[in-house]
DNA sequence: CGGAAATGCGAGTATGTTGTTTATATTTTC
DNA sequence: GAAAATATAAACAACATACTCGCATTTCCG
């Protein structure tokens, strides 16, 4: 066989050796993220995002060979982060409230640093061309953690496809944290309070009255 | 007083007055709604309205001024649509799990036209410059009519805000036919009355189990 | 120190996009 | 059949923007 091409990784020009360089791609993906969120996928230059980490546009040619390689960076560091914070909060058997504060403060912590940033990633930005099956695999573990806690809290009722109400459960999650991004009322206590209390009520299953 | 100026509407260059004028701008707009939802504000450009529409770029720029006119254009539908929507689920009194059928099946039908429109009405697509009124009104009307619904239908709670309850309720309904639209699966049956459950069970208020 | 490697720079380019105009052709009205 | 209304699409001008390249600066290490 020939010798290995000199690729150490296909989403990265040059990899960095010196601190200094190291934090240079980090102070780039971080922009990315913060462009991405704030201006959106139509706003999202690689001019921007060098201006806005304080780069020349140069430097940021040399590590990431071009815009959706960037995007994908900014994509894997989000999702990464997302996921961890389902997963710590479904991790050990607590009560049910227990574990839907902690899923609300963890997913509102998640958006307050660039708040609107999941959805810009889901709705508006390209998808992952060159690792599609990280993608699927982001989302497939993603609805299997909400459908753990499903089957953890919600007793089995008649006809409730588990894998509906995870994502009935989900969306409506972001929904609502997307919704308070856009007006900037992330913070609001009475806000955290009354999406527990929504989760809470869908799981523990009221609403069916007459019967 | 001095004469009007001839300036019907300062949306419209040119009035249409023959039927086939008016056909062409529905056409127009129907066409914008159409590539707003498929391909986001990003894709939304004026010649591939009009390819869409089947219609000259120069037909279109005979009835909009610019681009932004005709975005308003398709806001105005858009929202007329979803506001008597809700309107008409709420208004007379009914049972709760009624309402929240009538709801759901209601905004599932307004979004199964153009999927996605509504949220990309609401997060890309710049805000109305000319009439930040309306949009205000929009929002408001909106809202208020959830907040109607909330009022009728959820016994009064300590220290639970109208407004933020309704705001929850209106923007995880929203999130979650957002997410189904995205995955082409606003017509699932299951996935609807997992969203009826998620409503009645929010406004009728269980989950404070431990009290 | 001092040379080599790594890193950083940013003007410049090339290429495409796109909103809009305009001169011309076709259709409708009366 | 003339005038008004409507439709056409080629062409443009302005702009945006992803990306390169030659050179300057910093860091590493003997």
């Amino acid at each position: 066989m020939s010798t290995r091409i000199a690729k150490p990784h296909p989403r990265m020009r040059k990899q960095p050796r010196q601190a200094r360089s190291r934090a240079t791609v980090e102070a780039i993906i971080e922009a990315a993220a913060h462009v991405l969120s704030g201006l959106g996928w139509a706003g999202f230059t690689t001019n921007k995002v060098a201006e806005t980490a304080g780069v020349s546009i140069g430097t940021l040619y040399q590590y990431f060979p071009d815009k959706l390689s960037l995007l994908a960076a900014v994509r894997r560091r989000h999702f990464d982060h997302v996921l961890s914070v389902i997963r710590d909060s479904a991790e050990d058997q607590k009560p049910l409230r227990k574990f839907a504060q902690e899923l609300v403060r963890g997913m509102i912590a998640a958006h307050s640093i660039h708040p609107t940033l999941h959805q810009v990633l889901l709705d508006e930005a390209p998808g992952d061309r060159g690792s599609r099956a990280a993608h699927a695999s982001f989302q497939a573990q993603y609805l299997n953690h909400y459908a753990t806690a499903v089957a953890t809290y919600r007793k089995p009722r008649k006809g409730a496809d588990m894998e509906t109400v995870a994502r009935v459960l989900s969306s409506a999650i972001e929904g609502v944290i997307h919704n308070a991004a856009r007006r900037n009322m992330l913070a609001a206590p009475e806000l955290q309070k009354q999406l527990v209390e929504l989760i809470c009520a869908y799981l523990s299953g009221a609403g069916r009255i007459g019967r």
